[in-house]
DNA sequence: AGTTTAATTTAGCCTAAGCTAACATTCATA
DNA sequence: TATGAATGTTAGCTTAGGCTAAATTAAACT
């Protein structure tokens, strides 16, 4: 349909009314990561795994809570709710995902930089696609960067 | 070094100083793809291939003319000065890397949109990885997706 | 319990990049 | 050459997501 039109990047966020901006999805992401270390999460520890000031922590928290991906309240401890904690698992594996694609072609400066600017504009369907790559090239003898 | 911190997408950008936003990729990219085509470019033009609102391009050419990317003035054409040109380059040719890339490993839903969200996030190291990928899996007979 | 310190929030500022509405200019053509 | 349509600009609003400085609350320790 639409498909040969050309946008920018902001435009299709708008076009496509997309529900998770690429900040939101890095906090839920981290708050993910944390719960799996820690059993406690508060404003402070997310803002220093993101090195991010603490105001725009709470700001982002706020949102998120409004938004239904995570029980919060003043002063508190920071807890996704399920939905939430859906999407953090799905934005780990996701993650990954992107992370070994990268490492199996061979990135090694900057790995985790580029995972982390990559991850956010891959839909379902390219995550499986990339997942795929990355197998047979891992089975594949023939394959050197 | 901070090779192991974990930032936000936004967190990166003002981190690495980077000097080209999505945004000015996009137009300054577009302006290039239309300079093979068109021997004149005005503001309505590109308005139109980005799907943008025209004072919304107005603003922007304001910016990449400030920048030394374009020359323009008022209700005047737009050109690439040699900056503008050799980056518009670039990314044509990364636009088109990332695309195959795509095609190859099988995207076909909203291909073009998966690339030009995609594209902004990758330099020049994982632009040559992923171009090498590209041509090896499509001389590799093995490969289906 | 009172006081210090540390954590959090509020207020308010900034830039980017969109938008609309209103104004200005250019151009074509009568 | 005057005028209307098309094109472009200005002004000003909006949202997102950062930031700092100042105010508040909670916790910890005499």
């Amino acid at each position: 349909m639409s498909e040969d039109k050309f946008y920018t990047l902001k435009g299709y966020r708008i076009k496509n009314h997309e529900k998770l901006s690429a900040s939101m999805e890095d906090y839920i992401e981290m708050i993910y990561r944390l719960s799996c270390n820690l059993n406690e999460i508060r404003v402070n520890d997310l803002s220093q795994a993101l090195n991010v000031q603490p105001p725009s922590t709470t700001k982002m928290i706020k949102r998120l809570s409004k938004d239904g991906y995570v029980y919060y309240e003043k002063y508190g401890l920071i807890n996704l709710t399920k939905k939430g904690n859906d999407i953090g698992s799905y934005l780990l594996k996701r993650h990954k995902t992107v992370y070994e694609f990268l490492k199996v072609i061979g990135i090694k400066e900057n790995l985790l930089e580029q995972t982390e600017k990559l991850e956010h504009s891959i839909n379902v369907d390219t995550l499986d696609k990339i997942n795929k790559v990355t197998i047979f090239l891992k089975n594949c003898s023939e394959y050197s960067n």
